[in-house]
DNA sequence: CCAATCTCCATGCGATCGCATGAATATATA
DNA sequence: TATATATTCATGCGATCGCATGGAGATTGG
């Protein structure tokens, strides 16, 4: 059995805390500002991204890496709230498309400056650009870990 | 208004989704072990640590790093499995002292091999001990925030 | 010594989570 | 073609979360 040394460990530690940390420090921003939350910016950014194409929930899944009952759930209170529209796939029978709305585009644009601020106070205060680019480059094969992993 | 870099706003990215790629992954290796969460990971070890001194609640919400709420609550786990014990605080009327059982570092000990095989799998396959140790330092400043931050 | 304030902790509440499951459609195999 | 398997997505469920609140004991300042 393959123990992790202690460097590994301080770092699996480090972004446990760090991330729960950052992640607060933004979702209260957001609350105290009458936003929603994180999760919403994130989907509605990438089907901002994505346009007349729109995505599907699988493909959302798998940009914004949380479990698909829970993007089901979150295209709900978003469609519940006018921000995306569900249409059946063409392709696909089972399927359907999202597609962010007038009023999608309009709340991520309301959340960004918060979000932004937030996003400054949590990381950007603390790291240069420099040590930004060496963070995510450290972080990127845990995260693509995910693809092989299972 | 500070807006993010680019570099900054990727190394955020990174870190909410490595954070969640990996935490989820060692989070069903406990589960399919049929062991418990992570989060009671973090608070026998503390307590272990610890050792016959105890910890108070607020110092537990301190090092792990969750809502006070959430301590109390998971403290209320701890104690209902005989893995903690709550004695009133000799000290402070208001408050209490938890320990460590028998029964918890049995519990922290046979979660170690997978938890530390989640690791592994999750972190350590992917940096070297000298890259971890980059990634800790770069981390610790956005886990140190909070203390000033609010 | 009393009142105002602060700290410590538990709890109610609503929201969200992950998991397991199921229904419907698509795809592969015999 | 008929059947087995896989994919897509929604939903029930129990567990956990953050927030807001409140009670009880400490602390501070007059």
């Amino acid at each position: 059995m393959v123990i992790p040394s202690k460097q590994i460990t301080d770092a699996w530690i480090s972004l446990m805390r760090a991330q729960q940390v950052a992640l607060r420090q933004a979702e209260r921003a957001l609350r105290h500002a009458g936003l929603p939350p994180y999760g919403w910016y994130d989907a509605l950014w990438e089907l901002e991204k994505a346009g007349e194409i729109g995505l599907r929930i699988h493909q959302i899944e798998r940009q914004i890496l949380i479990a698909q009952s829970n993007v089901s759930r979150l295209i709900d209170r978003l469609e519940a709230a006018g921000c995306v529209e569900r249409k059946p796939s063409p392709d696909d029978g089972r399927g359907q498309v999202i597609f962010i709305t007038d009023q999608g585009r309009t709340t991520r644009a309301a959340m960004w400056p918060i979000y932004a601020a937030a996003i400054q106070e949590a990381v950007g205060a603390h790291l240069t650009d420099g040590n930004a680019t060496i963070l995510a480059g450290l972080l990127r094969p845990i995260i693509e870990n995910r693809e092989t992993g299972l």
